[in-house]
DNA sequence: TGTACATCAGTGAACGCGCGTTCACTGATGTAC
DNA sequence: TGTACATCAGTGAACGCGCGTTCACTGATGTAC
């Protein structure tokens, strides 16, 4: 069955895009390499002549998976109005379609603790990953003149996220996400009304 | 090879706060039933003489940890100077040492994205102890007059301590720990120095 | 241009392995008399 | 108090199952002549 010559690349990217979803929605480890083909319209033996091992497709499927976020976020952000990059940002970050759809969602939320005993290829391209991503926000905040900490905006939009997912009681889900979303926004404020010297300030500290 | 009467509970509590480690360490999943009897000087069979089911054992688990978190906040807030116990939680809680120590740390930390896809007793247990965290933290705050937001403390923390775990760069890693400390101990400062009748514009929005 | 052969993406059976769970059994202790 | 029996926590072999990975094979397409 062999197929034409851009075919093989075509079915890669399938494969990695399906993985990229599934791994965020389900996990890395109890998505099956059998499960995965399938659901990509092929059957398992085939996995082998795309990638080494699963580990491998791990690796390619985040990366994937952030780099197709980094596209998404700079559309979002380039619709946003003057000064509003940062909270565009955290507005379309922490809602409730966001905790609810894991698998077309943020890596970081819903791989990092797996991620955080494989090291190796699949913990490199998380890393490689946030810090795109921590990049992305701190540009954002100072193209805004808002003066954030990157890290920790990040790690509290992470939390949320998987503090919600994780939550029985729907109130209490939803609670992590507003109450979040609420203060980062208002610290946002906070640092843009402050005069240039106090940003400078609070920068060097 | 029957045992004196209480030795049974002795044993159950052996076996529940081995898993409570092991599963925080490496996850529930990736630990074995024999591995973990095994780890508690037992063989696997005995298992079912006291729980049901893995799944069983996992949210007795996650139960135990939280109850032994609580406590020993308690022994660290009661020895705080007066005003200082939500700080004092903060700086015991984002530090390099309970990064790299996760089966003996933060249950919350350690699997709530593993129990994001596990409903039933698990996640309900873990639902539970991230309320009573969460009422800890909130009390907390209210007697040392600090107006914080509970659950954006808790997602920062938590989201923090997960990615400093998912990093394999160390600066990075480090980064999230006390970008998020300094953070959160400065909103509670912040906090803490409004006037009363600010606090209390606050707290109504 | 037409024919013969090589290529290799994809198939599906098979591999060893470790998992959670079951079960017949053991034997020191608790209980009945 | 001493003896006979019942209990049941713990043992270790065995169960079916799904996992990641391997492998002999297929057959449509690309390439050589």
């Amino acid at each position: 069955m062999r197929y034409t010559a851009q075919h093989k690349s075509i079915t890669h990217r399938k494969i990695v895009n399906t993985a990229a979803e599934l791994f965020r929605a389900q996990s890395i480890d109890s998505v099956g390499v059998s499960d995965l083909m399938n659901r990509a319209g092929l059957t398992h033996g085939g996995f082998y002549a795309h990638f080494s091992s699963k580990e491998a497709l791990a690796a390619e499927a985040i990366k994937a998976a952030f780099d197709e976020a980094r596209q998404r976020r700079q559309q979002v952000i380039g619709a946003a109005a003057p000064g509003t990059k940062f909270t565009t940002a955290v507005e379309h970050y922490l809602t409730v379609p966001h905790r609810d759809n894991p698998g077309k969602g943020c890596m970081a939320a819903a791989l990092a603790s797996e991620v955080a005993h494989h090291p190796g290829p699949v913990q490199d391209e998380m890393t490689a990953g946030v810090k795109r991503w921590l990049a992305g926000v701190e540009q954002m905040a100072r193209d805004d003149g808002v003066t954030i900490d990157g890290h920790t905006s990040i790690a509290t939009m992470v939390g949320a996220l998987v503090l919600a997912r994780a939550m029985a009681d729907p109130h209490l889900s939803e609670l992590f996400i507003t109450r979040a979303r609420e203060s980062l926004l208002a610290s946002a404020k906070g640092a843009a009304a402050l005069p240039a010297k106090q940003r400078a300030k609070r920068k060097r500290s």
